[in-house]
DNA sequence: CTGAGATTAAGTCAAATGCTTGAATTAAAC
DNA sequence: GTTTAATTCAAGCATTTGACTTAATCTCAG
């Protein structure tokens, strides 16, 4: 029967699919996605089959928005789960953990160690990437309604630095929790680099950032010599 | 005269190494460290020889190293200057200036498009090569000093977050400026991302984050029930 | 139980890459 | 004016890569 499509054939192409992403997303956080190829992937993922890659996925490309979307999907979901318990508080570190702890949450829930931060990261900054991330992880609705009912509760601040602090604190978690993940699995942390903590960590700053007072634009451009 | 080692020949050389760390910056830039062939940035350079980075810089790790090295020169030497003009100041975020401006102005005088700013995101992203980074832009005297400075106007924290947000200053500024760069060389903001500007975004921000409050760390490890 | 379609295995091939080599060019030194 | 060393050029080599092809294996509907 193919009820829910459960059959054992594609049941065993599932496995095969998912022995690739986590292959790759080790590989990729590793040496970075450029420098591994189709190859090494569907070979460390225990296929003969070096083309294993090109026939699940199609290009690099596919593979790694297909990564993406596999992470995105628990992501959100914990973040509903944080969303409802949050209600509708008045105290921005509630709202600011919405952002925030459903990516440390997902990753304490990969273990330890974990390579998703890390490959997240490296997709973020690689030029032609990057823009594949803008897809399969923004644009979720528990996430634009936690940005929402972020921008209700902070103090009005004029349209582009509440854009602009909002690209920082998205750079922050991003590239953040990708340190603390290679802290986390080299071991290297003289104290606890906890997700927990670092969750608190990223909380703290990302709220001192979004309420930091804004120094007033000059009208017009002027050199530098404030007397 | 080999005064000076200027010799015609030391020059050609030169102009040559500036031609080739100028045309890798920016195919570094646009496709990523790991997706350039030394190859292609030898022919980019105007080289005939598609050896041209090999005998002149060796590996490609090293032809980063002393692009990051070409780089870190100006922006140490214009974070003397601010230096200068900051004197003792208590206002913390002319120190936080001192972090941010040495780079938004280095990277203003290079004109638009810049590529050097996610240049060294990459370089920085990279799990490979971020070690470099550490070697030739960290551990600046002048840097040390600003970090000294501004540490000693912060109130004080525990020794770890003071770490942490340090870290998360350094996240911010470079790939910040990346983003930046990007913008201003696609002509993408619809409002002017100058320098000026970012600078000033940058200082806001940073300022508000080592200034967060710091939520005290429960002594031991709880299960989350905040109520 | 059998055949069709899905999946995996194994190998081929042209193109690209890093590295090396030797010849040609250039300017300083004698 | 010749020698000498630094630099540039052009080609070659072993390896890797992505894309493609062919064959073997597996699942399951009929």
């Amino acid at each position: 029967m193919t009820v829910g499509g459960r059959s054992a054939r594609t049941e065993r192409a599932t496995e095969t699919r998912e022995a690739i992403m986590t292959a790759a997303e080790r590989l990729f956080a590793e040496n970075g996605p450029a420098a591994v190829s189709s190859r090494q992937i569907s070979e460390a993922a225990g296929q003969g089959n070096n083309a294993a890659v090109g026939y699940h996925f199609g290009t690099k490309a596919d593979l790694i928005r297909a990564m993406l979307e596999r992470g995105s999907g628990p992501v959100e979901r914990i973040r509903e789960r944080i969303l409802a318990r949050t209600g509708d508080s008045d105290d921005i570190r509630d709202w600011v953990g919405c952002l925030v702890r459903p990516v440390t949450e997902y990753l304490d829930s990969r273990g330890v160690p974990s390579w998703h931060a890390r490959f997240v990261a490296q997709v973020m900054t690689d030029p032609v990437l990057r823009r594949a991330v803008s897809e399969a992880a923004l644009d979720r609705p528990p996430l634009r309604r936690t940005l929402h009912e972020l921008g209700r509760r902070l103090p009005d601040l004029p349209k582009r630095v509440r854009h602009e602090r909002g690209d920082m604190a998205r750079l922050l978690i991003v590239h953040t929790c990708a340190e603390r993940e290679r802290a986390l699995a080299e071991g290297t942390g003289t104290l606890q680099p906890s997700w927990r903590h670092t969750a608190m960590s990223l909380t703290d700053a990302i709220t001192g950032l979004l309420l930091a007072p804004v120094t007033p634009q000059p009208p017009t451009e002027r050199e530098e010599n404030p007397t």
